[in-house]
DNA sequence: CCGGCATACGGTACTATTGGGGAACGAACG
DNA sequence: CGTTCGTTCCCCAATAGTACCGTATGCCGG
């Protein structure tokens, strides 16, 4: 599954291309399918669409009526794109997104497990690094 | 399904041009039948006509005699209106509605799941939005 | 130092969205 | 009954956004 981070560029288009690691994952195991989302304002989200599905079915299983399941629904699923590589193996940020992520030119793409992220790259340097002493604490929480 | 958000504009006819994407799935899934009404949330919701026959067999279910309930279908039933993409692929959208949900020249036209939403621009701006915490609070009550 | 792979870039073709003109239809009216 | 007006649809054209192609550049292993 998808490990490790690669530092790459937007280009003038506003498209990243996926690390090639990445991609074969992507073309072989889920027909080259991807879902883009928000991720607490901060970076973007890339789901392969079968393992975004797998969110959708939770979803709905909330109660759809109430109010604040509506609005949290409209925030989901607004910046929720789909898109496919090309063929040169990249993917199109849709501006909405790249705006919100604050991606300038260069950009992380990071593999967690069955997604990606994808960060500025100045945003992903000064996100607040963890002390030792956290991550030894979830570490340890889990046996390790 | 349905997902992600799109920009557009109302022509001077009162018409709405529907995303390609949602395009696709309308006429190769739903045979381009569509059903329009309003949602109380100041947006009209567009269903595939198949998808709202299911809304109907809900609402049948609802107790018939309950205030609150007659109100609900009157407005419900009374705003909704059948239609077809045009050979473009526009929905005209009646004026009731159009009026109703204050659309200007830009909207946006929103996915969730089996229907889409059509929002003024402006409105879906000032949407009261969800913090990334929120979300975060509702996904990992989802176990994501 | 060279060959092979992967990423970056720029030009071109294509598709989607938008907008306006005119035909077809139906309702209202004289 | 015919005319007029308004509405809705179809068609064509302009624009902008997206995808594809070929090539340049840089990195790594041999």
């Amino acid at each position: 599954m998808f490990r490790g981070s690669f530092e790459h560029s937007v280009d003038s288009k506003g498209r990243v291309s996926v690390p090639s690691r990445f991609r074969e994952i992507i073309t072989d195991r889920y027909e080259g399918k991807l879902v883009l989302t928000m991720d607490f304002d901060r970076c973007i989200t890339v789901y392969p669409l079968e393992e975004w599905e797998r969110v959708e079915e939770k979803i709905k299983s909330l109660p759809q009526m109430q109010k604040e399941v509506k609005d949290f629904m409209r925030t989901v699923f607004s910046t929720a794109s789909e898109c496919e590589l090309d063929k040169q193996g990249r993917i199109l940020i849709p501006p909405q997104l790249r705006e919100r992520a604050g991606l300038n030119k260069s950009v992380m793409v990071v593999g967690i497990i069955h997604k990606l992220e994808i960060w500025d790259r100045h945003a992903w340097d000064s996100r607040s690094t963890q002390s030792g002493d956290e991550i030894g604490a979830v570490l340890s929480s889990l046996g390790l």
